[in-house]
DNA sequence: ACGTGTCAGTAACACGTGTTAGCATACCCC
DNA sequence: GGGGTATGCTAACACGTGTTACTGACACGT
């Protein structure tokens, strides 16, 4: 441990090279107007350098107005988070954006609804100059709020009625091509597990997407095969129980979640039940481990990596003061086929991997 | 978003309650030795909320020298990082241990060893007060640098020959554990597939741990059964092809990762080798998947929660000042009995998920 | 000699807070 | 009435930086 050393101020800096603290700041930010003699700037460098100096970062926010701190806020169940393969890519995306910016990233999770506020005090203490908001939830009115005082927010997800930039994939979308690459392949009964409860923008956009691939090809829709998931492979064990107790059972399952359709793979492993021979299925999100389960899942990929970055890009032009080029980036999907389906039974080699088709714009 | 309207300071609190600015900050932040009357004190507190009013965290930050920020770095390759099941829990497990504190969590990550320096100058301008190094290297040189200049560091994983606390499990136990389970049921000849490059200690420990199980028990060393892993389920299939190879063939293989181990099955599936009546496998880790794949994997838990939590608890104690409790901590892990070993065989309910045994202190 | 202008650098202020030393006032006790 | 003391509050400084307005010094043209 031994006893702290004195901080190295731009005081310091100023003395050993016998200038002004004025000139250090002016030297080691590199001021366009400012005239050194070239001696003088050499001098201080050497200083600074002889004495590690940093400038101290409370300090530069403070007089600058400006914390270099930008927040990612997770606002899901520690459920949802604990069990979330898709946070690290998110995570990536975000850092690589932020790599070669001065700016650096301070992570909230908010698991409480109640706590909700906490993130405000964030913003209001200045110690985040802006933040991406995942899993934004309708009832917030605290956001709308902060968006109103003109603090930079970029919405990873979206909401309606609220001219907050957002990157998202459209789920109604891409849970449409997944239901209607189901019925191309002959199924006309096909049950659906969701990700996660209604409230939640996604879950509900992927089951209108659902819905709109049975009205395209005119088949009726039916509140039974219906279950809801929450997040995790235990509650698709259980949801995939309740489904194949509806008579006449479905022949088909779209499960909005990759994680959630593992454990519906386990109920029918149990039941006995072979995929796709018995029951087609196809999930959602491409979890890294979507290609190495048995059998490897049929899956609409969601660009994660993508979503993290280009909402680190939108929130970098927020603050620095320009307006967003588009205030709803919509980032495409694919839906990548492997065996689960039962779309490849026909071809040559049944266990592949890759494969993918039907892109979104 | 429309102008943006002044910030509003403790002077402003001041003036809306008839008082001085320094009444304001002494009842805002209940200074005990402070003499305030309570109608004074309600005036400030009402002012205080009419206004809204925050304390800037920069300016409170320069003067009380504290960032009130700790730092988590990730020191792993992005390839890690992006299919790391772990991250999450180790994250909620932080998140969770400062929630009740004033600490906010800053994240960086550091992709290439060269830029490590990056995170020395967070600690150097005082933007964080300390931080949890997860994944540390030996060959860094400036840790033990900073570690002198006496800033908290905690870290997740160990380093040798170094006097930083440290959060870990024992990972040679834990994988010596895993091996004579497979030499309890029989087995001879076991293969080993590592989770990573062997320069990282996790890694290294793990293989400790492998061979420490066969001498025990006088099964010689065979360097062919051993085979480098590189944390993707991609690796595992690779290097489970190389496995297969070998004469006489391996009849079980630990596999120090369970990403890792999953790429390992699908290659045993593509062979027609069945699990694990041909070959038995145990995997490391307990991703919260490992019960969910066919076979369910017998693996050993990492308590990735604790993990996060405790190094955080331990990194809150080290900037408060007092000296920690223990500077190594050894959290224990459990070897979780699933299908993949063989173990259950006998039993009643081979698809069973739970069944944990031997754990370690 | 005198304005004009450029060069190189500095004194002084501002950012918003926490904290120390001190100042009135009132009260009490002998 | 005078000394001591508790009460309630404030002026002033410190934290370390960025930036503006200003100052000498020197050169130059008339």
């Amino acid at each position: 441990m031994g006893r702290r050393p004195r901080r190295v101020t731009s005081k310091d800096v100023a003395r050993l090279a016998g200038v002004s603290r004025t000139t250090v700041s002016l030297v080691l930010n590199d001021v366009p107007h400012a005239r050194i003699a070239p001696e003088t700037r050499r001098r201080v460098l050497e200083a600074a350098r002889q004495l590690g100096y940093r400038p101290n970062a409370a300090a530069r926010s403070l007089v600058r107005q400006q914390a270099m701190t930008l927040g990612l806020i997770l606002c899901h169940p520690p459920a949802h988070v604990y069990t979330d393969p898709f946070l690290p890519q998110v995570l990536l995306g975000i850092t690589g954006a932020l790599q070669k910016t001065e700016y650096r990233l301070l992570l909230e999770t908010v698991a409480e609804p109640s706590l909700r506020e906490d993130y405000l005090d964030l913003a209001r203490e200045k110690r985040i100059d802006g933040f991406i908001l995942s899993g934004p939830r309708v009832d917030d009115v605290a956001l709308r709020e902060l968006h109103k005082e003109g603090i930079p927010i970029v919405l990873l997800g979206h909401l309606p009625d609220v001219a907050i930039p957002s990157v998202d994939v459209d789920n109604v979308r891409a849970a449409y091509t997944a239901v209607t690459h189901l019925i191309r392949l002959g199924h006309r009964r096909i049950g659906m597990i969701t990700n996660g409860p209604l409230h939640y923008t996604a879950s509900q956009e992927r089951l209108n997407g659902y819905r709109q691939g049975l009205a395209k090809y005119n088949i009726p829709f039916e509140p039974d095969l219906v279950v809801e998931g929450h997040f995790t492979a235990e509650s698709g064990e259980e949801a995939m129980r309740r489904l194949l107790t509806v008579r006449p059972r479905p022949t088909a399952v779209f499960v909005a979640s990759d994680t959630v359709a593992l454990g519906a793979l386990v109920t029918l492993r149990q039941a006995g039940i072979r995929v796709p021979e018995d029951m087609a299925l196809v999930g959602f999100d491409d979890i890294p481990l979507a290609a190495y389960v048995d059998p490897p899942l049929t899956t609409v990929r969601l660009p994660a990596y993508e979503l993290g970055r280009e909402a680190a890009r939108l929130l970098l032009t927020l603050v620095a003061g320009e307006s967003p080029p588009s205030s709803r980036t919509v980032l495409s999907t694919a839906l990548v086929v492997r065996a689960s389906c039962g779309a490849l039974q026909a071809l040559h080699n049944p266990q592949s991997k890759g494969g993918e088709t039907g892109s979104n714009t």
